[in-house]
DNA sequence: AATAAAGTCGATTAGCTTACTAGACTTTTA
DNA sequence: TAAAAGTCTAGTAAGCTAATCGACTTTATT
Protein backbone atom coordinates (compact mmCIF):
# COMPACT_ATOMS: atom_id res chain seq x y z
CA UNK A 1 0.00 0.00 0.00
CA UNK A 2 2.77 2.07 -1.47
CA UNK A 3 2.72 5.65 -3.01
CA UNK A 4 1.19 6.73 -6.48
CA UNK A 5 0.86 3.78 -7.91
CA UNK A 6 -2.93 2.51 -8.98
CA UNK A 7 -2.93 -1.67 -7.90
CA UNK A 8 -5.53 -4.21 -9.36
CA UNK A 9 -7.18 -3.74 -6.40
CA UNK A 10 -7.48 0.24 -6.82
CA UNK A 11 -8.58 -0.49 -10.18
CA UNK A 12 -11.31 -2.88 -8.81
CA UNK A 13 -12.20 0.11 -6.38
CA UNK A 14 -12.55 2.26 -8.79
CA UNK A 15 -14.70 0.54 -10.98
CA UNK A 16 -17.22 -0.86 -8.01
CA UNK A 17 -17.75 2.86 -7.18
CA UNK A 18 -18.35 3.44 -10.71
CA UNK A 19 -21.10 1.11 -10.49
CA UNK A 20 -22.23 2.08 -6.93
CA UNK A 21 -22.19 5.41 -9.01
CA UNK A 22 -24.36 4.46 -11.84
CA UNK A 23 -26.88 2.91 -9.23
CA UNK A 24 -26.70 6.32 -6.99
CA UNK A 25 -30.12 6.40 -5.49
CA UNK A 26 -31.14 2.84 -6.49
CA UNK A 27 -30.50 1.67 -2.75
CA UNK A 28 -28.43 -0.65 -1.49
CA UNK A 29 -26.31 -2.81 -4.17
CA UNK A 30 -25.34 -6.47 -3.22
CA UNK A 31 -21.50 -7.20 -3.69
CA UNK A 32 -22.36 -10.28 -5.38
CA UNK A 33 -24.24 -7.74 -8.13
CA UNK A 34 -21.17 -5.14 -7.72
CA UNK A 35 -18.97 -8.40 -8.80
CA UNK A 36 -20.85 -9.60 -11.45
CA UNK A 37 -21.43 -6.01 -12.78
CA UNK A 38 -18.06 -5.52 -13.24
CA UNK A 39 -16.46 -9.18 -13.19
CA UNK A 40 -14.51 -8.64 -10.01
CA UNK A 41 -13.47 -11.35 -7.63
CA UNK A 42 -16.75 -11.49 -4.81
CA UNK A 43 -14.36 -12.41 -2.27
CA UNK A 44 -11.76 -9.92 -2.81
CA UNK A 45 -14.35 -7.07 -3.51
CA UNK A 46 -16.19 -7.89 -0.06
CA UNK A 47 -12.53 -6.59 1.40
CA UNK A 48 -12.22 -3.79 -0.46
CA UNK A 49 -15.47 -2.51 -0.22
CA UNK A 50 -15.06 -2.87 3.62
CA UNK A 51 -12.65 -0.31 3.40
CA UNK A 52 -14.18 2.05 1.88
CA UNK A 53 -16.78 1.76 4.05
CA UNK A 54 -14.43 2.21 7.04
CA UNK A 55 -13.16 4.91 5.45
CA UNK A 56 -16.75 6.75 5.41
CA UNK A 57 -17.09 6.64 1.70
CA UNK A 58 -19.67 4.03 0.82
CA UNK A 59 -21.74 2.66 3.77
CA UNK A 60 -23.66 -0.68 3.70
CA UNK A 61 -27.06 -2.29 4.84
CA UNK A 62 -26.63 -5.35 6.60
CA UNK A 63 -29.01 -8.87 6.67
CA UNK A 64 -31.15 -9.53 4.05
CA UNK A 65 -32.12 -6.98 1.53
CA UNK A 66 -28.41 -5.05 2.16
CA UNK A 67 -25.99 -4.40 0.10
CA UNK A 68 -23.47 -1.35 0.03
CA UNK A 69 -24.15 2.41 -1.56
CA UNK A 70 -22.16 5.47 -2.18
CA UNK A 71 -22.36 8.01 1.19
CA UNK A 72 -22.48 11.15 -1.13
CA UNK A 73 -24.02 12.07 -4.47
CA UNK A 74 -21.18 10.91 -7.32
CA UNK A 75 -20.40 14.61 -8.21
CA UNK A 76 -19.11 15.12 -4.53
CA UNK A 77 -16.93 11.44 -4.46
CA UNK A 78 -13.38 12.12 -6.24
CA UNK A 79 -10.86 9.55 -7.51
CA UNK A 80 -7.92 10.67 -4.87
CA UNK A 81 -10.26 10.18 -2.25
CA UNK A 82 -11.02 6.49 -3.53
CA UNK A 83 -7.03 5.60 -4.54
CA UNK A 84 -5.69 7.39 -1.31
CA UNK A 85 -8.27 4.89 0.55
CA UNK A 86 -6.49 1.84 -1.39
CA UNK A 87 -3.02 2.33 -2.57
CA UNK A 88 -1.82 5.15 -0.53
CA UNK A 89 -0.19 8.58 -1.26
CA UNK A 90 -0.51 10.50 -4.23
CA UNK A 91 3.55 11.20 -4.35
CA UNK A 92 5.75 9.10 -6.43
CA UNK A 93 8.07 8.64 -3.29
CA UNK A 94 6.91 8.60 0.47
CA UNK A 95 4.00 11.35 1.34
CA UNK A 96 3.46 14.80 0.86
CA UNK A 97 4.62 15.32 4.56
CA UNK A 98 7.73 13.69 4.67
CA UNK A 99 8.93 14.88 0.97
CA UNK A 100 8.34 18.54 2.91
CA UNK A 101 10.48 17.94 5.72
CA UNK A 102 13.16 16.66 3.49
CA UNK A 103 13.37 19.41 1.30
CA UNK A 104 14.27 21.45 4.36
CA UNK A 105 16.46 18.65 6.03
CA UNK A 106 17.99 17.11 3.42
CA UNK A 107 19.67 20.07 1.59
CA UNK A 108 22.14 17.89 -0.72
CA UNK A 109 18.93 16.70 -2.40
CA UNK A 110 16.20 18.86 -1.62
CA UNK A 111 16.11 19.64 -5.39
CA UNK A 112 15.13 15.90 -6.27
CA UNK A 113 12.35 15.87 -3.72
CA UNK A 114 10.95 19.35 -4.78
CA UNK A 115 10.54 17.50 -8.28
CA UNK A 116 9.04 14.50 -6.55
CA UNK A 117 6.61 17.01 -4.94
CA UNK A 118 5.77 18.29 -8.45
CA UNK A 119 4.74 15.31 -9.53
CA UNK A 120 2.56 14.76 -6.58
CA UNK A 121 1.01 18.09 -6.91
CA UNK A 122 0.29 17.61 -10.55
CA UNK A 123 -1.25 14.17 -10.02
CA UNK A 124 -3.39 15.56 -6.89
CA UNK A 125 -4.80 18.11 -9.20
CA UNK A 126 -5.86 16.21 -11.77
CA UNK A 127 -7.47 13.42 -9.18
CA UNK A 128 -8.65 15.71 -6.49
CA UNK A 129 -11.01 17.50 -9.46
CA UNK A 130 -12.47 14.47 -11.48
CA UNK A 131 -15.62 13.16 -9.77
CA UNK A 132 -16.98 9.96 -10.19
CA UNK A 133 -20.04 12.04 -11.84
CA UNK A 134 -17.12 13.06 -14.18
CA UNK A 135 -16.46 9.72 -15.33
CA UNK A 136 -19.62 8.51 -15.39
CA UNK A 137 -20.83 11.05 -17.70
CA UNK A 138 -17.30 10.96 -19.63
CA UNK A 139 -18.27 7.20 -20.62
CA UNK A 140 -22.32 8.03 -21.68
CA UNK A 141 -21.89 6.40 -24.50
CA UNK A 142 -24.17 4.50 -22.70
CA UNK A 143 -22.04 1.68 -22.86
CA UNK A 144 -21.84 1.21 -19.24
CA UNK A 145 -25.12 -1.18 -18.90
CA UNK A 146 -24.59 -5.12 -18.93
CA UNK A 147 -22.22 -6.25 -20.99
CA UNK A 148 -23.30 -3.74 -24.14
CA UNK A 149 -20.16 -3.00 -26.17
CA UNK A 150 -20.87 -1.92 -29.83
CA UNK A 151 -19.36 0.91 -31.40
CA UNK A 152 -21.16 4.28 -31.99
CA UNK A 153 -19.42 6.76 -34.45
CA UNK A 154 -15.74 7.78 -32.70
CA UNK A 155 -17.52 9.20 -29.75
CA UNK A 156 -14.13 11.06 -28.57
CA UNK A 157 -15.15 11.34 -24.91
CA UNK A 158 -13.38 14.43 -22.90
CA UNK A 159 -11.13 17.22 -24.48
CA UNK A 160 -8.09 15.77 -23.17
CA UNK A 161 -4.56 15.45 -24.13
CA UNK A 162 -3.87 14.11 -27.89
CA UNK A 163 -1.15 11.57 -27.73
CA UNK A 164 0.89 11.61 -30.90
CA UNK A 165 0.79 8.05 -31.96
CA UNK A 166 4.60 7.45 -31.56
CA UNK A 167 7.33 9.49 -30.09
CA UNK A 168 7.38 7.49 -26.86
CA UNK A 169 6.93 3.50 -26.88
CA UNK A 170 6.61 3.96 -22.90
CA UNK A 171 4.83 5.58 -20.46
CA UNK B 1 9.92 -3.13 -11.74
CA UNK B 2 6.25 -1.43 -12.06
CA UNK B 3 4.38 1.98 -12.68
CA UNK B 4 4.91 5.36 -11.57
CA UNK B 5 6.86 4.71 -8.27
CA UNK B 6 10.46 5.74 -7.49
CA UNK B 7 11.84 2.84 -5.36
CA UNK B 8 14.77 2.98 -2.61
CA UNK B 9 16.31 1.83 -5.64
CA UNK B 10 15.11 4.55 -7.99
CA UNK B 11 16.17 7.44 -5.27
CA UNK B 12 19.63 5.65 -5.14
CA UNK B 13 19.68 5.25 -9.02
CA UNK B 14 19.38 9.43 -8.55
CA UNK B 15 21.85 10.14 -6.61
CA UNK B 16 24.38 8.30 -8.20
CA UNK B 17 23.65 10.21 -10.96
CA UNK B 18 23.26 13.20 -9.49
CA UNK B 19 27.02 11.92 -8.34
CA UNK B 20 28.58 11.53 -11.27
CA UNK B 21 26.69 14.91 -12.80
CA UNK B 22 28.51 16.96 -10.01
CA UNK B 23 32.28 15.16 -11.01
CA UNK B 24 31.57 15.12 -14.72
CA UNK B 25 34.40 15.62 -16.82
CA UNK B 26 36.43 14.35 -13.89
CA UNK B 27 37.04 11.02 -15.42
CA UNK B 28 35.52 7.56 -13.89
CA UNK B 29 34.50 7.13 -10.52
CA UNK B 30 34.53 4.24 -8.82
CA UNK B 31 31.99 2.53 -7.16
CA UNK B 32 33.35 2.44 -4.08
CA UNK B 33 33.36 6.73 -4.04
CA UNK B 34 29.83 6.79 -5.43
CA UNK B 35 28.62 4.52 -2.66
CA UNK B 36 30.82 6.65 0.07
CA UNK B 37 29.93 10.11 -0.73
CA UNK B 38 25.85 9.39 -1.21
CA UNK B 39 26.08 6.51 1.26
CA UNK B 40 24.37 4.10 -0.70
CA UNK B 41 24.77 -0.14 -0.09
CA UNK B 42 27.99 -0.49 -2.47
CA UNK B 43 26.95 -3.98 -3.58
CA UNK B 44 23.53 -2.74 -4.23
CA UNK B 45 24.64 0.22 -6.24
CA UNK B 46 26.89 -2.29 -8.07
CA UNK B 47 23.67 -3.59 -9.91
CA UNK B 48 21.79 -0.12 -9.94
CA UNK B 49 25.35 1.16 -12.07
CA UNK B 50 25.48 -2.15 -14.17
CA UNK B 51 21.40 -1.53 -15.24
CA UNK B 52 22.09 2.26 -16.42
CA UNK B 53 25.40 0.77 -17.97
CA UNK B 54 22.93 -1.66 -20.22
CA UNK B 55 20.35 1.35 -20.65
CA UNK B 56 23.30 3.27 -21.96
CA UNK B 57 23.05 6.00 -19.76
CA UNK B 58 26.06 5.82 -18.12
CA UNK B 59 29.40 3.96 -19.38
CA UNK B 60 32.09 2.04 -17.25
CA UNK B 61 35.92 1.56 -17.40
CA UNK B 62 36.97 -1.76 -16.27
CA UNK B 63 40.37 -2.77 -14.38
CA UNK B 64 42.34 -0.84 -12.32
CA UNK B 65 41.60 3.08 -12.65
CA UNK B 66 38.01 2.18 -13.53
CA UNK B 67 35.13 3.06 -12.70
CA UNK B 68 31.51 4.77 -13.98
CA UNK B 69 30.81 8.22 -15.90
CA UNK B 70 27.75 9.75 -17.24
CA UNK B 71 27.67 9.04 -21.37
CA UNK B 72 26.13 12.42 -21.98
CA UNK B 73 26.46 16.03 -20.25
CA UNK B 74 24.43 16.51 -17.06
CA UNK B 75 22.20 19.08 -19.09
CA UNK B 76 21.10 15.38 -21.42
CA UNK B 77 20.24 13.20 -19.07
CA UNK B 78 16.57 13.77 -18.52
CA UNK B 79 14.68 12.26 -14.35
CA UNK B 80 12.04 10.27 -16.68
CA UNK B 81 15.08 8.01 -17.96
CA UNK B 82 16.76 7.44 -14.83
CA UNK B 83 13.51 6.71 -13.25
CA UNK B 84 11.85 4.63 -16.57
CA UNK B 85 15.13 2.22 -16.62
CA UNK B 86 14.79 1.69 -13.16
CA UNK B 87 11.42 2.20 -11.86
CA UNK B 88 9.51 1.13 -15.13
CA UNK B 89 7.20 3.16 -16.85
CA UNK B 90 5.53 6.74 -15.71
CA UNK B 91 1.69 5.81 -15.59
CA UNK B 92 0.02 4.78 -12.51
CA UNK B 93 -1.20 1.96 -14.02
CA UNK B 94 0.19 -0.44 -16.82
CA UNK B 95 1.94 1.58 -19.52
CA UNK B 96 0.84 4.80 -21.96
CA UNK B 97 0.64 2.01 -25.23
CA UNK B 98 -2.17 -0.40 -22.97
CA UNK B 99 -3.96 2.75 -21.69
CA UNK B 100 -4.32 3.62 -25.12
CA UNK B 101 -4.94 0.60 -25.90
CA UNK B 102 -7.79 -0.18 -23.09
CA UNK B 103 -9.04 3.17 -23.56
CA UNK B 104 -9.92 2.28 -27.58
CA UNK B 105 -11.32 -1.26 -26.45
CA UNK B 106 -13.00 -0.99 -22.98
CA UNK B 107 -15.56 1.67 -23.21
CA UNK B 108 -17.47 1.14 -20.05
CA UNK B 109 -13.87 2.26 -18.08
CA UNK B 110 -12.23 4.40 -20.94
CA UNK B 111 -12.80 7.38 -19.19
CA UNK B 112 -10.88 6.24 -15.89
CA UNK B 113 -8.14 5.01 -18.06
CA UNK B 114 -7.84 8.80 -19.70
CA UNK B 115 -7.59 9.77 -16.60
CA UNK B 116 -4.96 7.37 -15.73
CA UNK B 117 -3.26 8.83 -18.80
CA UNK B 118 -3.61 12.10 -18.14
CA UNK B 119 -1.93 11.78 -14.54
CA UNK B 120 0.92 9.92 -16.39
CA UNK B 121 1.55 12.65 -18.86
CA UNK B 122 1.90 14.71 -16.42
CA UNK B 123 4.41 13.42 -14.63
CA UNK B 124 5.83 12.74 -17.83
CA UNK B 125 6.19 16.37 -18.67
CA UNK B 126 7.91 17.11 -15.38
CA UNK B 127 10.36 14.38 -15.84
CA UNK B 128 10.96 14.89 -19.31
CA UNK B 129 11.94 18.13 -19.11
CA UNK B 130 14.17 18.26 -15.44
CA UNK B 131 17.67 17.34 -16.20
CA UNK B 132 20.22 16.40 -13.92
CA UNK B 133 22.03 19.24 -14.50
CA UNK B 134 18.58 21.18 -13.59
CA UNK B 135 18.43 19.69 -10.31
CA UNK B 136 22.64 20.00 -9.53
CA UNK B 137 22.32 23.78 -9.99
CA UNK B 138 19.14 24.15 -7.83
CA UNK B 139 20.98 22.37 -5.31
CA UNK B 140 23.87 24.82 -5.33
CA UNK B 141 23.13 25.81 -2.13
CA UNK B 142 27.48 24.05 -1.95
CA UNK B 143 25.66 21.81 -0.11
CA UNK B 144 26.39 19.11 -2.27
CA UNK B 145 30.10 18.36 -1.43
CA UNK B 146 30.75 15.86 0.80
CA UNK B 147 28.50 15.83 4.89
CA UNK B 148 28.06 19.51 4.89
CA UNK B 149 25.03 21.05 5.85
CA UNK B 150 24.74 24.57 6.75
CA UNK B 151 22.09 26.89 6.65
CA UNK B 152 22.41 29.82 4.96
CA UNK B 153 19.85 32.25 4.70
CA UNK B 154 16.32 30.78 3.17
CA UNK B 155 17.41 30.50 -0.17
CA UNK B 156 13.81 28.92 -1.56
CA UNK B 157 16.10 27.23 -4.71
CA UNK B 158 13.52 26.84 -8.12
CA UNK B 159 10.13 28.79 -8.70
CA UNK B 160 8.05 25.81 -7.80
CA UNK B 161 4.72 25.17 -6.38
CA UNK B 162 3.80 26.72 -3.22
CA UNK B 163 2.40 24.12 -0.78
CA UNK B 164 -0.36 25.83 1.22
CA UNK B 165 0.94 24.96 4.88
CA UNK B 166 -2.29 22.75 5.54
CA UNK B 167 -5.23 21.27 3.80
CA UNK B 168 -4.36 17.61 2.79
CA UNK B 169 -2.24 15.40 5.92
CA UNK B 170 -1.55 13.23 3.05
CA UNK B 171 -0.19 12.50 -0.34
C1' DA C 1 -39.54 -18.54 15.81
C1' DA C 2 -37.13 -20.30 12.02
C1' DT C 3 -34.90 -19.68 7.90
C1' DA C 4 -32.47 -17.54 4.44
C1' DA C 5 -30.05 -13.63 2.82
C1' DA C 6 -26.84 -10.54 3.42
C1' DG C 7 -22.56 -8.10 5.33
C1' DT C 8 -18.29 -8.87 8.84
C1' DC C 9 -14.09 -10.57 10.25
C1' DG C 10 -9.89 -13.35 10.99
C1' DA C 11 -6.77 -16.56 8.97
C1' DT C 12 -4.22 -18.46 5.36
C1' DT C 13 -1.76 -18.74 0.97
C1' DA C 14 1.06 -18.93 -3.48
C1' DG C 15 3.66 -16.19 -5.94
C1' DC C 16 6.04 -12.04 -6.60
C1' DT C 17 8.85 -8.01 -5.46
C1' DT C 18 12.17 -5.46 -2.80
C1' DA C 19 16.48 -4.56 -1.02
C1' DC C 20 19.94 -6.47 -0.25
C1' DT C 21 24.64 -9.77 0.31
C1' DA C 22 28.21 -13.27 -1.29
C1' DG C 23 31.46 -14.91 -4.08
C1' DA C 24 33.70 -16.19 -8.18
C1' DC C 25 35.29 -14.29 -12.54
C1' DT C 26 37.29 -10.90 -15.94
C1' DT C 27 39.76 -6.90 -17.34
C1' DT C 28 43.23 -3.44 -16.88
C1' DT C 29 47.02 -0.94 -14.86
C1' DA C 30 51.39 -0.55 -12.66
C1' DT D 1 52.17 -10.90 -11.95
C1' DA D 2 49.69 -8.70 -8.27
C1' DA D 3 46.32 -5.53 -7.13
C1' DA D 4 42.41 -2.89 -8.36
C1' DA D 5 38.56 -2.39 -10.54
C1' DG D 6 34.00 -3.74 -12.91
C1' DT D 7 30.87 -8.15 -14.19
C1' DC D 8 27.82 -11.69 -13.36
C1' DT D 9 25.12 -15.38 -11.15
C1' DA D 10 22.95 -16.78 -7.14
C1' DG D 11 20.70 -16.54 -3.06
C1' DT D 12 17.69 -14.70 0.64
C1' DA D 13 14.68 -12.65 4.36
C1' DA D 14 10.94 -9.90 4.66
C1' DG D 15 7.05 -7.94 2.93
C1' DC D 16 3.40 -7.22 -0.39
C1' DT D 17 -0.42 -8.66 -3.71
C1' DA D 18 -4.36 -10.78 -4.94
C1' DA D 19 -6.78 -13.68 -3.61
C1' DT D 20 -9.77 -17.69 -0.96
C1' DC D 21 -12.12 -19.99 3.13
C1' DG D 22 -15.00 -20.46 6.77
C1' DA D 23 -17.27 -19.06 10.80
C1' DC D 24 -20.07 -15.39 12.64
C1' DT D 25 -23.61 -11.57 13.04
C1' DT D 26 -27.45 -8.92 11.54
C1' DT D 27 -31.86 -8.35 9.33
C1' DA D 28 -36.07 -9.40 6.55
C1' DT D 29 -39.38 -12.52 5.48
C1' DT D 30 -42.39 -16.42 6.21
Amino acid sequence: MNPMRVSQKGLYALQAMMMLARHYSQGAIRIRDIAYEENLPEKFLELILLELKNARIVESVRGAKGGYQLRHPPSEIYLSEIIRVIDGPLAPFGDAESLRELIDQDLPHRALYQVFLQVRDAAARILESTSLADIAKASETRAGRGKSRRKKKEPRVMPMIVHGGKGFQDA
